[in-house]
DNA sequence: CATCAATATTAGAATATGCTAATATTCTAT
DNA sequence: ATAGAATATTAGCATATTCTAATATTGATG
């Protein structure tokens, strides 16, 4: 299996590459999962904005154009980003879309960003 | 100071809008921290390279080609990366450079990637 | 049903990211 | 000293990201 090694070093444990990729293997859809999720969190704009959510748990597009200074629209694309990574959900009441972080994320959530 | 209102929604808690700014106004610094290390775990390579280093303690850039069959080139880069986010350090022992994640940080980055 | 407020989407430009391929650097060990 | 192993760096390309500016969509409400 481990015919490609990179380097002659004595000491070699080849043993921690066999085991190394089986434990990749094994862990391989969590952490392309939360590789995703903190690509999402690693970006300053959205990172503040998943902040916010976290202490006023609900916002409209609005609230955050005010909020960061910034324009609607790229709000609304990071909103989307979220949305897609299933980090935000959103509710229309009335002529405005409220944004909020589900209830079976939320601890999680709170304990990523804040914890 | 919130004169530049996006949208002229009825219910609109201009409060929020205030206190928002305040918020991020004083986690502004911490905020910035943490997503620069979100972004450097928001990269599959690069979150499977800090999981190993969880499992293993301390491993080489041969190592980390090995597991990843990778070339030696971008596993540079990514430690690169990782030492100048100062979520890896690293230390000459004979021909090889061990790289590995500093105590100071380890149960804090176990928490995170593994929590 | 027509209007309009709120939000979403799109194209496009500037910048950032992550790889390959080639080369450079750094030390060890003879 | 010097050769060679291990690692680092660089240029360059392809793709991804994030904004602006313009336009489209959606649904509440008169």
């Amino acid at each position: 299996m481990s015919e490609n090694i990179k380097c002659c070093r004595v000491e070699i444990d080849t043993n921690i590459i066999e085991t190394g990729k089986k434990l990749l293997n094994k862990k391989n859809r969590l952490i392309s999962s939360k590789s995703k999720i903190f690509a999402l969190l690693g970006n300053d704009v959205r990172l503040k904005i998943m902040t916010l959510f976290i202490n006023y748990k609900r916002l409209c597009v609005c609230d955050l154009s005010d909020i960061l200074n910034m324009n609607q629209s790229p709000i609304s694309q990071h909103l989307r980003k979220l949305k897609d990574g299933e980090l935000l959900e959103n509710k229309r009441e009335g002529m405005t879309i409220f944004y909020f972080i589900p209830d079976e994320i939320f601890d999680n959530m709170q304990q990523i960003i804040e914890g």
